[in-house]
DNA sequence: CTCCAATTTCAACATTTGTTAATTCAATAG
DNA sequence: CTATTGAATTAACAAATGTTGAAATTGGAG
């Protein structure tokens, strides 16, 4: 059963979790250390600072924050079940700052026991490193959605997003989800004023599209969203889309 | 010697290239076969096809394009040294396509081949997993890039990063760097219309930072040019940069 | 050389987004 | 309950960028 309860359950569910043995499960779960929680705004991985351990994140957002000449950008964002800093594992030290947002829940692995399974789990290994080109491919659409996208679309687009990934890990409600964003946070990360960021808010508000009010997000009609905001979930590697990768099934 | 003369001699070059131990480093040119020289426009890797293979970027540019609705959107840019789609061998099938600027040198790499290093090679594993991360990094800037700065300062900064890179493998200048993409793929990169990123570089270079003509980008004050862009290389993971991952070096 | 096609350049106008400043609303401490 | 603070909302105006259509320039093909 892949462990279900182990701290690590929620690692890539909705993804390829079964691509996991049950060894690897149990191994994963094992080198998880008890959750520590945390409050708001508390700096899990800071840039420029020497990484020694990883953090999954069992409850809880944090996003992936660049601040430069007094501006605070938000440059990813990340969900329970997201191992928020096994880059930090390759890299040793980031190029931004990772931040809870709201009080969060998280689980720490040190960088010993990583590279440990990196010389003994060459399976195990190649799944968190699909983990990690997860981000980039997160990345990459972030990168469209500001190319071609117009604000309102943008936020259209990263709530279907979050919409998706909370539903790979249970978080979602046929309706919407929790989320501690701010309108500020919104417009940090779909580049855009928190002014302008308001009158979007309004504005797919009315066309009946959207409502976000004090950390609940409500989606009355999803679909129509989507198509809105030219949202497909391809991107995302859940299972059964276009990209998955079932052939890291294999060990 | 790190085996100067090989296939993969420009792989992570100026980044952490003696993190590679000889062995290491003829084991990598030794599964790189003979680079085939391909046209522009050449279709390396297709968007949800099964991939088989990863390209190491012996010559020429490469671009990694989402198509969308008619739109051409460029998401990341690679040069020569470039591992352009080890990404493909841990997703196996890519969520853009990875195309050609210009005629280009390509070698490439078999699948199986890199399974067999996962599996005995960890050390020579982080390595690889580290370029991928790379992108990642990379692909972060963009995104902080398209959040925060105006098409002046996006399209300086895309130059500087480019030729911080080809400076990487030698093959930037004093001066600038030869490059062939025409002002619509820049639009494409830099989230604008072609009619803007003529207004743009029309105005840097009235302000005698950049010039852009048929494959020649010149930078008669690069220092300043960085400066108007807020281009900082620490994100690139040069030798000696804040981020660089020194730690990779112990097998 | 001449012609052709692609690329670059330019102008006029429309739309989107940023900026500043003030006001309203909501949550909480006391 | 009230005061206080942070957050959300709105308005008026400024700046940046998109759109359309046309003209100029360039590099090759023949």
């Amino acid at each position: 059963m892949n462990n279900p309860l182990g701290k690590a359950r929620l690692f890539l569910k909705g993804r390829l979790r079964h691509a996991l043995s049950d060894h690897e499960a149990a191994l994963l779960d094992s080198v998880v250390d008890e959750g520590v929680r945390v409050p708001d705004g508390h700096v899990v991985q800071a840039r420029s600072v020497r990484a020694t351990h990883s953090t999954l994140l069992l409850d809880g957002f944090i996003a992936r924050v660049i601040d430069d000449a007094g501006t605070r950008n938000i440059v990813g964002l990340q969900v329970p079940g997201d191992f928020v800093d096994l880059h930090a594992f390759a890299l040793k030290r980031l190029d931004h700052d990772v931040v809870t947002m709201g009080p969060a829940l998280l689980g720490s692995v040190s960088h010993e026991r990583l590279a440990q399974i990196v010389r003994d789990e060459p399976h195990l290994t190649r799944v968190l490193w699909f983990s990690t080109l997860l981000d980039a491919a997160i990345h990459r659409e972030w990168i469209l959605k500001l190319e071609q996208l117009k604000a309102e679309e943008r936020l259209g687009h990263i709530m279907c997003e979050l919409w998706h990934r909370l539903n790979f890990v249970g978080l979602a409600d046929a309706h919407g989800f929790n989320m501690p964003l701010l309108q500020t946070h919104l417009a940090n990360a779909c580049g855009t004023t928190a002014v302008h960021i308001n009158r979007v808010i309004k504005a797919v508000r009315q066309r009946g599209l959207l409502e976000i009010n004090r950390g609940r997000v409500t989606m009355p009609d999803r679909p129509a969203l989507e198509a809105f905001s030219r949202f497909k979930p391809d991107y995302l590697y859940g299972e059964g889309s276009l990209f998955m990768s079932e052939d890291l099934r294999e060990p």
